[in-house]
RNA sequence: GGGGACGUAGCUCAGUUGGUUAGAGCGCUGCCCUGUCACGGCAGAGGUCGCGGGUUCGAGCCCCGUCGUCCCCGCCA
């Protein structure tokens, strides 16, 4: 391979081949740098030593396919090319072979310059020659690789489920399969093998694993894609401890394979302090979080104020901004969410002239220094939203969330804005960039890399439109035996027994403890509203299988291409899915989804009334 | 479904207040060059300014619509 050529392999014959990455013609003499995945090496044609060679030589372009053949020969001193890992050698072609001729390329994989995305996911083998792109696939599969070895190691069996499913309209929309054997019938793909995992486990495999394809009809997101891949676990007997420590073990094992180590034990935090401190239930942990100022604003300024004073009222701050000018401040207030009845200060000067103690002590308490970009958020009493206020001792009423999430979203929109001036988010960036996988050596992830889980999440969320409680999760999971007592009488004050890892912002994973006895399942059903005929048409099945000695089980699932997504420092899935969608879920390349032939919609037994 | 950004040469981009023949770098084509490695030198080709309409004496620039890509909200148990 070229890129593996060294000084010792001096004096070694070798046939290479490979695309022509560059061609540095001086006339009698070519250099031909000639790349494969495995990097570059110098190809020298000398017109006295193979004539025939260099005439090819001459005839070939950037991003022909060659093969050279010639001896591996140490370059003199000052040919060395330190900033190649082959740079110490160049083959000296004895002959030199045309496999294939190129059209021209709409852009060169050897450039720097990256071509807009557009372009590159038409001409997408083109773009997936790039090193950059050859790099993430290389770790993609490193990953892949070491977490199957390592939930192999704790005992996890790898088994496949069906992608041809039973559609449960529940959660996202499925893409649905239509039957040519049964007319009118449908199959569904997996929005994830949730069911098919715990039959697993009532069918006696204790530890299940799967590099598993899920497909959700929903809208894009740039790390979200209608197609993606989920590390999904199951075990019987766990607690939700068992569940943490094999996550930890190969989230610990793929950040190994990509030079990176990552302490464990994961932290925790429960839902209502992560609103309570970060403003989301995917905190980033990278930047400080939410101080509650309440205590700065002295009885009747929240009156002058117009501050809801039955609302949080949090300060949070983006380091290092330094000043910004009104109009600076103003172009930042669309990032703002209106729509949660939250409101925020950001012109402390003004609010300095009516209440300068109040600014003194939200700089205090927030620990503000020179230059930070302080903002404060609190509950708008003009601005009533329709919500929940009802609010059960000791968790977060709705209204009170939306104030948190109203700033932990402005948060996290400023930290990304101003992310060349925190310099928090570079720190991850170069990690992963020197990080050097092949080398063994790893490098400290813990000030880069911040996991966390999220615990004891609310069992239901009250869902406006429909005047229902809906799962928060989903309905097999596991209520707190606790709180069994409250189903009925207060939904919402139900714990359960599910569990979030979010690193940096993202949402990695979500699991939890399921449900075992059929008649808890019943219970939640019902307090869902679902009645007995629906639960039985929709999950029949799962139902009937509950009932034959279903052992207690849990696990989880988490987002590969999340997992590879940062570790390679994307900003987005695309970058680590071979062959992605664009939001508008459209395959560039293939150009899918296209119409098909009536042919085949007459075998489908299906009929387009309505093509816009 | 809604909001925003972008769309000019093969690629990356500039294009002033609406004003003559739309530019640059890279790439491409031809010629020259024996130590380059982002090689260099000389010459040259290359444009439906996304598309459609409007305003105007005149539109890459202003207005309306539309298409595409990206980001966000909704949505994603």
């Amino acid at each position: 391979m070229c890129g593996e050529l060294r000084a010792a392999n001096a004096g070694q014959h070798v046939v290479l081949m490979g695309w022509v990455n560059r061609r540095r013609d001086h006339g009698n003499l070519i250099f031909l740098d000639l790349r494969d995945r495995s990097g570059i090496a110098q190809v020298v044609l000398d017109k006295e030593l193979t004539p025939e060679g260099h005439l090819k030589g001459e005839q070939v372009r950037p991003e022909y396919v060659v093969a050279a053949v010639g001896k591996v020969r140490l370059r003199g001193k000052d040919a060395i090319n330190p900033k190649m890992p082959t740079g110490e050698i160049e083959i000296e072609a004895t002959e030199l072979r045309v496999l294939n001729d190129t059209k021209l390329a709409p852009f060169s994989p050897a450039e720097d310059a990256i071509a807009n995305e557009e372009v590159r996911l038409k001409y997408r083998y083109i773009d997936l020659r790039r090193a950059e792109m050859q790099r993430n696939f290389w770790l993609r599969h490193e990953i892949t690789r070491s977490i199957r070895e390592s939930l192999s190691n704790q005992g996890f069996l790898e088994i496949e489920t069906p992608i041809l499913c039973k559609s449960t309209p529940e959660g996202a929309r499925d893409f649905l399969v239509p039957s040519r054997i049964h007319a009118g019938e449908f199959y569904a793909l997996p929005q994830s093998p949730q069911i098919f995992k715990q039959i697993l486990m009532i069918s006696g495999f204790d530890r299940y694993f799967q590099v598993a394809r899920c497909f959700r009809d929903e809208d894009q997101r740039a790390d979200r894609q209608l197609e993606f891949t989920q590390i999904d676990l199951e075990m019987s007997y766990p607690r939700r401890d068992h569940v943490f420590g094999v996550v930890e073990k190969f989230c610990a094992a793929a950040w190994a394979a990509a030079g990176i180590t990552l302490p464990t034990p994961f932290p925790r935090i429960t839902y209502d302090e992560a609103i309570r401190q970060y403003g989301s239930d995917k905190p980033d942990l990278r930047l400080p979080g939410l101080t509650d100022v309440r205590s700065a604003f002295p009885d009747g300024s929240l009156d002058t104020l117009q501050i809801d004073p039955a609302l949080p009222i949090v300060a949070f701050r983006i380091p290092a901004v330094g000043e910004l000018s009104r109009k600076e401040r103003e172009d930042n207030h669309p990032l703002f969410d209106q729509k949660k009845g939250a409101k925020f200060i950001d012109d402390f000067k003004r609010l300095a002239k009516s209440f300068p103690d109040t600014v003194t002590k939200i700089r205090e308490l927030s620990g503000a220094a020179e230059g930070d970009y302080l903002i404060v958020v609190a509950g708008d009493p003009a601005h009533h939203i329709k919500a929940s206020d009802t609010k059960f001792e000791g968790r977060l009423s709705e209204r009170e969330i939306n104030v948190y999430m109203a700033a932990g979203n402005f948060r996290s929109e400023l930290a990304k804005k101003y992310a060349d001036r925190h310099k928090a988010f570079q720190l991850t960036d170069e990690l992963v960039q020197t990080a050097d996988p092949r080398s063994g050596n790893k490098l400290d992830g813990s000030n880069a890399f911040h996991p966390i889980w999220i615990v004891d999440f609310p069992m239901f969320e009250y869902d406006l439109a429909s005047g229902k409680w809906v799962p928060a999760h989903h309905p097999f999971t596991a209520p707190y035996e606790a709180d069994m007592a409250n189903l009925t009488t207060d939904p919402a004050s139900v714990r359960a027994d599910c569990y979030d890892l979010a690193m940096n912002g993202l949402e990695l994973g979500s699991g939890s403890i399921r449900i075992h006895r059929k008649d808890v399942q019943q219970q939640i059903f019902a307090s869902l509203g679902i009645s007995e005929d629906e639960a039985k048409q929709r999950f029949g099945f799962f139902l009937d299988a509950l009932e034959y000695g279903t052992p207690p089980h849990g696990g989880i699932a988490l987002g590969l291409d999340r997992i590879v997504m940062l570790l390679a420092g994307a900003s987005s899935l695309r970058e680590v899915i071979t062959f992605p969608k664009t939001a508008k879920a459209i395959d560039l390349m293939a150009d899918a989804p296209t119409t098909v032939s009536d042919q085949q919609l007459r075998e489908l037994h299906l009929k387009i009334t309505q093509r816009s």
